[in-house]
DNA sequence: GTCTATATCCAGATAGAC
DNA sequence: GTCTATCTGGATATAGAC
């Protein structure tokens, strides 16, 4: 009975959440004011509350909403044949971020955020526990098919250079936010010529 | 006539920028109130405000003074016989900057600081920029020594794969800062075994 | 559910005595 | 230079009408 009525909430949830998101990742978490939100989104605070208990709340809501679809890409990766390089795979990452976002500076303001926001971190450790768990099963396929390692081989490089493939990733988005003149293209055909073995 | 008169000034500020520091690296530039800053150097707001005009202010010189040191310790990597490789120069400027400041959560947080504050961006911009010239010319002289490719190829090398040295270090520290399980020791092993070719 | 109006709090910053 | 006391603004969040 009450069916439309959660539909509807949903989905304002979600129009709220979108509104936040595009002011957090103009101006960051912390410096956006709720009042922003509000003008954001067009509607008035009460109708705010009514969605979400706090900023904090939204905060965390809006973060998890972007950091899950990335979790999602990463998890068809594993199974495309041929088997991308391991700088195909960092590329295909960044390249859905920034397609979802615009930019990365969200992303960099949610590690910050992540430091002393308790909640916020233990989003993004399970997102990124999660991240560094497809890279492992990536990278042992990758190590298999390459066909000189035996299996056993092949799961410890994965699990000792996917925080490396992780890093390759942050660190573009690092320096892409930070560094004016940090030129993308090159990065991620530098990648490309990476050698693990 | 003033010189004691400037050297207590300079002594003062630096406690101060002490201070606030430690107050930054346990909850971040926002989320500490000028409040905290105050007890932690057992002064009074009167005193602090005689120093630095605002808190914006203090946060630009605390951010100023520990990337400093880095750019100080990268500078020297360069002269050292025999030449590192890439995957332990990397490690040192970790090592580094651990010692200097307990963890790296500060450091991280100043990149997302940096998304939303012009003066802190301008500082770390251009610290980032200095530490990945101090890269290309390491890794220039390493491919050098390598002896397999002509000076052009050397130079051009070096400044493609600066970026990706960068990324090692800053995806350590937001890894090291956001996972609890992060594994710094088995990380630097990795990276010696990394390939630039 | 949503609005307007407002309560409440705490931040950064200052005034003026010493 | 440093203190105490305080101002002022803007922040989050709520109350109550509709």
């Amino acid at each position: 009975m009450p069916k439309v009525s959660e539909e509807y909430k949903a989905e304002r949830r979600a129009e709220i959440a979108a509104a936040a998101l595009r002011c957090f990742a103009r101006k960051g978490f912390q410096a956006t004011s709720m009042a922003e939100i509000i003008a954001e989104t067009g509607l008035s605070a009460g109708a705010i509350y009514g969605h979400y208990a706090s900023k904090d709340d939204l905060v965390v809501d809006c973060a998890r909403y972007f950091l899950g679809n990335r979790v999602n890409d990463l998890a068809r990766l594993k199974d495309q044949r041929p088997l991308p390089q391991p700088g195909q795979v960092a590329a295909m990452f960044i390249a859905g971020f920034g397609e979802d976002l615009g930019d990365f500076g969200i992303l960099v303001q949610v590690w910050g955020e992540a430091v002393s926001n308790p909640k916020v971190a233990e989003l993004i450790g399970s997102v990124l526990t999660q991240t560094r768990t497809v890279y492992e099963d990536y990278l042992a396929e990758w190590f298999r098919a390459k066909g000189t390692l035996n299996e056993q081989e092949c799961v410890a490089k994965g699990i000792a250079f996917a925080p490396v493939i992780v890093s390759l990733c942050q660190g573009y988005m690092v320096q892409g936010t930070v560094l004016p003149d940090f030129d993308g293209e090159a990065y991620l055909a530098t990648l490309l010529d990476l050698r693990f073995d």
